[in-house]
DNA sequence: ATGAAAGCGCTAACAC
DNA sequence: GTGTTAGCGCTTTCAT
């Protein structure tokens, strides 16, 4: 009996070519010696791991977790393994790590950390690694993109707004180079136009990150320089906690005297007090059609890059009311 | 020049046998032909992967994200890179990941998922890759382990508890099997006897897990069966959060009807509303320690199992006063 | 249906 | 100080 032999009755695929008595010889000394192929020594000779990379830029946010849950979803049936990295949104981080998985001849990567200039991306590109952004897109359509539909989920939260009397309305952006926030924020912009607010009743201010501290900031900037504002949307769930913290500061109630929208629908925005109202993305399922995406593009490299905006809903909590009258 | 001068070139430890002029020479032309080595193939050649598996339960509850924040600052300087796996609390997907992992070579494993009777762990052992436990421990004190000081967080929460007045407290306590709820629990037993309560003031109940639903549930349970509780202990600080959920289900107002104290300390944990009295377990460290001592254990295999108890803190906030007189 | 042999990219031991 | 050689564990022709 010859390695070879063995290694073709492990092989799903060549294990039609051998007796049926071969198979079943092999197939009971490997259990019994609990062998295990070297997936390494595999990779080395098909120049494929049966890895592929996860860049995540903070796997503190919840909004993360649920997205690797439907990348491994995907890619577990299939025999790969998902190295996930945490950039922490560092961009040194990010260049490390990045390269960390090159050498480890990922074949192919999961990107949730595009900024809108990536330079990362272009050598991932020379480098002929596949490549697939999920939320965050980039400048260009060069690479397929998974993300929910931020446009939609911004004009159903100020549509609501509205409704409930709101006139003057403020946008806590996320950060900037990052696309979600520029699509959001410029979907705000375009949403509060269409139901007749002027610019000066629908200000957007930035946030430093999509963080708790972020949110706080820009509530405040916003509670100093527009003093009549009574509603605010938040670039995410996280900012929006900032946001919800920075009224609690300043005695001010929510949704009495300011109404709060989020964005994502994080885990835990139901338990926050009071309970978020806020634009439901299927987490899990970006993360599963990114993967599959990727898959599919590993296996034919030339295929054009397509974008997927998935659907969100808004879901109506405490944290927005009527403004007082 | 030969391809053997070019990778002593490249790796520090061996750079010093050459010429200056030649390590910058490679050096050089590496960087322009944007040359990484490839880990897989060194892999091969000294079988050490430089990377190492991690099982998590849970990824989306808030205690493990920090946990592997820690693993990866203590690794990333050595050029480790973490394998990181979700297992769901899923025996079948644990064993098919953990298999997973050994396949591609991990130097080691650090195992968050450790169930007190746990075969896969024997496995390791059998097939000699290092191992360190994380939060969880086993029956035996076979393997390192790093964790939060279970009994000195219970202790510390229940003399609060009776501080506070109340005589009759719950333990709602996290799945068999897994022994931080054993460990609580019997803690939570030996603290409430110091003080001098009966054990039917004082009863334990099992949670199916350590998430909302579990916490849910056993709350539910204590409220129909031991309708003179005016506080309890959760096993974690989801089953606190479901428990918080149990009784605004019931209109009980907590802390006025019922005080609840967690456990971790988790993110989140001081935004629920009310904001969550909790044990404080220092996450970070725990991860970072962990995989300090996997490295150690991946440098000398022999050495003996250290088991390290990192202390714990109290928190007070909002969920817990005083009984109802 | 199976065996033989080559080679993936790298490194360590041994020459020189 | 640098070149030579062999081999890590696997897959894949090619030959039988």
């Amino acid at each position: 009996m010859h390695r070879s032999t063995a290694a073709r009755a492990l092989n799903p695929t060549t294990s039609g070519l051998l007796t049926r008595e071969t198979v079943a010889r092999v197939v009971e000394a490997a259990q019994r010696l609990q062998y295990t192929p070297n997936t390494i020594a595999r990779g080395l000779r098909t120049n494929r791991s049966s890895t592929i990379g996860v860049l995540i830029p903070d796997l503190t946010n919840p909004l993360f977790p649920p997205i690797l849950r439907g990348v491994e979803e995907a890619i577990m049936p299939l025999g790969y393994t998902a190295l996930i990295v945490n950039t922490d949104n560092d961009p040194e981080r990010e260049t490390a790590n990045f390269h960390a998985l090159l050498a480890r001849q990922v074949d192919g990567l999961i990107v949730a950390t595009a900024r809108q200039h990536d330079p990362m991306l272009d050598e991932a590109t020379r480098r002929g690694v596949a490549v697939v952004l999920v939320n965050r897109g980039t400048g260009s359509r060069q690479f397929p993109l998974v993300a929910g539909d931020d446009r939609e989920g911004v004009r159903d939260a100020v549509a609501h707004l509205v409704g409930l009397g709101h006139r003057c309305i403020a946008h806590l952006a996320g950060p900037s180079g990052v696309s979600t926030a520029t699509v959001r924020a410029s979907a705000f912009r375009e949403a509060v136009a269409e139901h007749g607010l002027a610019p000066e009743a629908a200000p957007v201010v930035g946030s430093h990150g999509y963080t708790e501290q972020g949110g706080a900031d820009s509530m405040r900037q916003v509670l100093d320089r527009h003093p009549g504002t009574t509603a605010v949307l938040a670039g995410n769930d996280l900012i929006a906690l900032g946001a919800l913290r920075a009224l609690q500061a300043r005695e001010l109630r929510c949704p009495q005297d300011v109404s709060v929208v989020g964005f994502n629908d994080m885990r835990f925005a139901d338990a926050l007090s009071p309970a978020l109202t806020t634009v439901r993305v299927p987490h899990r399922l970006l993360g599963f059609e990114a993967a599959r995406l990727l898959l599919e593009r590993i296996g034919t490299p030339g295929a054009p890059a397509k974008t997927l905006l998935l659907p969100c809903e808004l879901v109506v909590r405490k944290s927005t009311a009527p403004p007082a009258a």
